[in-house]
DNA sequence: AAATTTCCTGCAAACGTTTTCGATAAATTA
DNA sequence: TAATTTATCGAAAACGTTTGCAGGAAATTT
């Protein structure tokens, strides 16, 4: 089980060349015989020959790799933004290393600290959920590494950035629900330290000013898992009950699905008695029953513009360009739930 | 926007010693005085000295990285596949280099030759659905770089595989379909040029076997995605109706669920008309409508063990070991489709 | 006092590339 | 013929580490 790597010093050592001459051959340098070049090429060719990756970094102080840092990859969002990034980053001849925090902060950490120590060009991330603390991040950056955080910014480390429009999101939503004939309507909402869980607090009571209906506080519950749903299951009934629910807004998709099957559970009919609305529009929305009206919010497209955005500082380095905040447009996906 | 990284060398400079001492304080060598040792290690703390992954790797021929080639990532089997890795490779010190080939054939090429290039020190795959031709694994095999296949495993090629056993999780949802009084079942069938495609249908027909039932080689229909599911939907219907189908097994969940949605679109009742059942288990078993039964399949346990499997030839370099290949048995859960 | 050992540190090579600067011989020009 | 240009190649440094070896000073043993 010997590593068989052919190296260019092999290969001038073979050729009795030096491993200058068989360098410049490979990439067609003028200075070179054409007859050396074609010796040299196809007999690289034949012992498929590759650069090391490694040494070619090393040397060039460039290592083609962008860090990518990521909350969860079982998220149908989070996923779809890998492959956006990819599809940019593999065209422009970058790797991605992809770094996985389930949603915590340590392991953020350590990820950040791994990507600093090989040298990526850049990095992209989306924070966990439990970061309050950025001096990781800050880190990186001043260490010169070129920044864009999507979907989940932190607003103290100021570059570029790639959103999508929670507050307009939240609003098209509740608003939907409104001219579906909703009047009472219940937000399940994520914790309000996060950005998305205010933004889209706050699109939330928009429409309802907008519409002229009166908000209630208690109308809106922290509830943003679907194991959350059911462990709040009795509570969330007796608000029901009580204010006359006839329409639920939930921050994202599996919450609100989970609530569907807990409302159906206790013989709610869904649209009839409360319609329902989710966030984000994975897969699972085309699943539940009934299917789930929600705001689309584009993964891919996400992913895309944070590579572009990453791409334009280092095709550019040390020319300042101003940071620029990219914001997407969620739309919204009727179905049955309404 | 200029990079700061701090080397050892510039440690060296400032501290007026050499390379050597100060790479040898940073790591207890006896050989070093004691004072000197407390003033690097004090003043690397300081200015945040980290080494380079690149130089490090490139010295000692180790990149403590391995390479991961999976189809998918949106899937949930293989992101909790991916989960199962990282933990055991991380806990022993290794990253990750994960690759998507899209279920791509060139894609497929193009990250081996890129893991291969930064030479990863180990590879795991699971195959896309499009390869047929295994020559750049076999390359990656003869440069002598270990490799553990997962799920989708290539038979020419001799190594370390964990697999689940298709066959008897075949065996026990359709027998489960059997007990539940099941007499005409029909099985939605993955091309039988993959490994997965053709065990199942092989556990099909031995439960069937088992049960005195005729086999009928009409109620096995090609087809494995949500789409080709709506595509031959009248086709399925028709067959459903001539051969009086009561249960149907489908090679995969999001078939089977899509599958749901149709006969329900056509007025059939499950689980009273027709039972369904399906195999892999992800989330959107429990989301779906009725909730699915299917046969567990073990993601993050896949994941571990592979990653065992290949750290035991990385810590073991040289010494042979018999492959060997690890199977994985599903478990039925029942849910309300049956 | 001489010889040996111990303690500490530095030199230099190596990992696999690229690239600057020469160097040599052949070809051209004056 | 002498001077200059052109064509082709190699030596060596550099990227940031680690490590075998050598070496000097101090301490210990003969």
């Amino acid at each position: 089980m010997k590593s068989n790597h052919v190296t260019l010093k092999d290969i001038a050592r073979i050729l009795e060349l030096s491993p200058s001459t068989v360098s410049r051959a490979l990439k067609d340098h003028p200075d070179i015989n054409e007859e050396t070049k074609k010796l040299v090429k196809t007999f690289a060719e034949k012992v498929n020959y590759r650069p090391n990756a490694l040494a070619l970094s090393l040397r060039q102080q460039k290592t083609n790799t962008i860090g990518l840092i990521i909350p969860e990859i079982v998220h149908h969002f989070f996923s779809s933004v890998i492959s956006g990034i990819e599809d940019i980053a593999y065209g422009e001849g970058y790797n991605v290393m992809i770094c996985q925090s389930n949603e915590n902060y340590q392991r953020e950490v350590i990820d950040t600290q791994a990507l600093i120590d090989h040298r990526v060009d850049g990095i992209l991330v989306s924070v966990s959920k439990t970061t309050r603390d950025f001096k990781h991040l800050q880190n990186a950056y001043d260490n010169g590494i070129p920044m864009v955080f999507f979907d989940r910014i932190v607003e103290e480390i100021k570059t570029d950035r790639v959103i999508t429009d929670d507050f307009l999101g939240a609003k098209i939503a509740t608003s939907h629900l409104i001219e579906k004939g909703c009047k009472n309507i219940l937000h399940l909402a994520a914790p309000q330290h996060l950005v998305i869980g205010s933004r889209r607090k706050e699109g939330y009571l928009k429409a309802l000013e907008e519409h002229g209906i009166e908000t209630d506080e208690e109308l809106i519950v922290k509830c943003d898992t679907r194991e959350y749903v059911f462990s709040l299951q009795q509570h969330l009934m007796k608000l029901i009950e009580e204010k006359h629910i006839d329409g639920i807004f939930a921050v994202n998709d599996s919450t609100a699905i989970a609530t569907m099957q807990a409302l159906q559970a206790e013989g709610i009919k869904i649209p009839e008695q409360i319609k329902v609305i989710g966030f984000g529009d994975g897969p699972n929305a085309d699943i539940a029953y009934p299917p789930l009206s929600t705001v689309e919010q584009k993964g891919y497209e996400t992913g895309r513009e944070a590579m572009r955005l990453l791409l334009q500082r280092l095709e550019n380095p040390g020319i300042e360009i101003n940071f620029s905040t990219k914001v997407l447009t969620p739309t919204l996906k009727q179905r049955n739930s309404t």
